[in-house]
DNA sequence: CATCATCATGTAAGCGCTTACAAGCCGTTT
DNA sequence: AAACGGCTTGTAAGCGCTTACATGATGATG
């Protein structure tokens, strides 16, 4: 069943069909009903290839993530699939890894498939303002396609990026955990990502901002994983009456290694963790965490690809959307 | 940079490069390395839609799952999309909520993009032996296009199937709390899903054979949350010794409810949770669950459907995986 | 040396669609 | 009535690939 059929049975020539199909307004109203009174009683479906070869949308968005087991993760691409199917856009799905050599691959894989868009969530990107990571190769792809980083800020052409004020939040959070007493803030992330980075930021701003000098054994870069943060602060032991991690997982970890030590939470030890996801509520006491507001930032991101692949508009290239703190029993301010 | 230039510059034909391109042996090893040399230098990759167009295999296949934001099936999601990867293949991912209808469209839509097959996650299908589920629209895609069922079991030409032993699993559980002493056994499950549907006929079959009448108030459909299990527990509170839950995130709403009001567990309560999650491990005392391999449930099937693909051998339509119980806190033998 | 099988390579059709351009139709205008 | 302009519709080329079939080269065989 393909446009010659339907064309033959409505009586039309197949550019007629394709204008139907494409929505064109230069067919009449009454050729228009006809045609489409046929595809539907034949139960027509173009050939996306077809479609594909001679220049149209592919329908389809590529989404690269580092890890789709992770919660957050998950969360976003299933918030980013919604909005794609109400608008009958596909998904093409990419599971990286986190290695930069990984994501080039999946990059460029993604790419040759060629997607309309493409989507890469919980980035290790940040523009020319950090210099710590090389994005040429984000770069390039953009030249391709229009490219959409959540969490993820680079300044480029034909790149949007939509990311959390986490230097805000972890600053304005690590002053009250200070206000509160606390000076020995044990710092745990997971990740060289963007997000990451900047919490450490303002972790750091803080407790400069307060006089407390950093203590280099109380920043660790862990895995995001509930048992290694139990062993790796079994082994080290390291001195603190705070933690502040990038995750939740991580943040559970310290409440784990907290009760099975005696330490008394949140008197005597404060906890917030990060992403506000369902492991926040599988402890006893609930953790405080940040609810970073993923689903506006999906929503926000889809709504300029399309708007940019409709081509209507001015599209803003950055937008940051602001988290707040769930408070639960792990602090007590 | 298409074929032909390609050709052009190796000096053979565009049949020519294409047969490199897929590796046809009727190419002498001389051309083969000159096309080759000359594809690397020009960074040419083949556009997927001309591919498509002519016949050929799309590289894609088509995943459906309900829900990717749960944990279970994020991790089965993961685990696929690496193995596709492996074989340079991409993954269409499409989240069609739990309603039949929805799940229609979406394997409708999904097999518009022209995939070279489909998996079904965590399905609701099941076979002419439960009688229970309209299956009619899986056989019908399956005309289409071969389909892979995860925990699904319908017993069609061009259907494959990978499952748990869910029964045995679950009888052999409940056997063994009703062993121990208990005999108000909770039964709490979130879906109509096959496999929920095989842990239940288990649980029941064990009541059974210890001669314990089952008691509906303890058999209970809720959501697969931590908070709404604990909010109908508060509400309904039922009267129970032991909990058998489908998932770890309803066995944790247990748990917590538990704490709560002062139950001693694993002395007065025993729980199981199912999926083995992480979080069966943020919970103190540690959630007792059921670990389903989904690792090798994912493995066989996509060996499976490389192997169907390829064509070559024969290839069981039904293969079980067995589950292995997790020992932790929650539980005492 | 003519004949033929074998193997490597080339030619061309066709996959189903979009779209520039051509053509036809019909009501207005001069 | 002829000429024109504005719509709607049709024709045909082309997107980049695969593959059946044709062709040509090479070497073996009678």
């Amino acid at each position: 069943m393909n446009i010659y059929d339907i064309a033959e049975k409505s009586g039309v020539s197949i550019a007629t069909v394709s204008r139907v199909l494409n929505d064109s307004d230069k067919v009449s109203e009454k050729t228009k009903e006809k045609v489409m009174k046929v595809m539907a009683e034949e139960d027509y479906t173009p050939n996306v290839f077809a479609r594909g070869l001679s220049g149209e949308s592919t329908h389809t968005v590529g989404v690269l993530v580092p890890d789709i087991s992770d919660n957050y993760m998950a969360r976003a691409v299933a918030l980013i699939e919604r909005r794609l199917h109400e608008k009958d856009y596909n998904m093409l799905l990419s599971c990286s890894g986190f290695r930069a050599e990984e994501k080039e691959e999946h990059i460029r894989m993604l790419l040759e498939e060629r997607i309309d868009a493409m989507i890469l969530v919980g980035s290790t990107y940040a523009g020319s303002d950090t210099k710590s990571h090389n994005t040429g190769y984000i770069e390039k792809a953009a030249q391709k396609k229009p490219l959409f980083l959540i969490n993820g800020d680079v300044d480029a052409e034909n790149i949007f990026c939509t990311f959390s004020n986490d230097y805000a939040v972890s600053l304005d959070l690590t002053k009250k955990l200070i206000e509160n007493g606390r000076n020995r803030i044990l710092f745990l992330t997971d990740s060289e990502s963007y997000s990451a980075k900047k919490k450490k930021a303002g972790y750091e701003k803080a407790l400069e901002e307060a006089g407390i000098a950093p203590i280099p054994s109380l920043i660790c870069h862990i895995r995001n994983n509930i048992d290694e943060t139990v062993s790796y602060l079994e082994e080290n032991h390291p001195d603190f009456d705070a933690c502040f991690a990038t995750d939740d997982a991580m943040a559970v970890g310290v409440l784990k290694y907290a009760m099975k030590h005696g330490v008394s939470v949140p008197k005597d030890l404060s906890i917030i963790g990060y992403n506000n996801s369902e492991l926040a509520l599988a402890t006893t006491p609930e953790l405080t965490s940040v609810d970073n507001k993923l689903e506006k930032i999906c929503d926000d991101t889809v709504i300029r690809l399309f708007s940019v692949l409709s081509g209507n508009g001015f599209v803003p290239r950055r937008t940051s959307v602001a988290c707040t703190v769930v408070q639960r029993g792990t602090t007590n301010h």
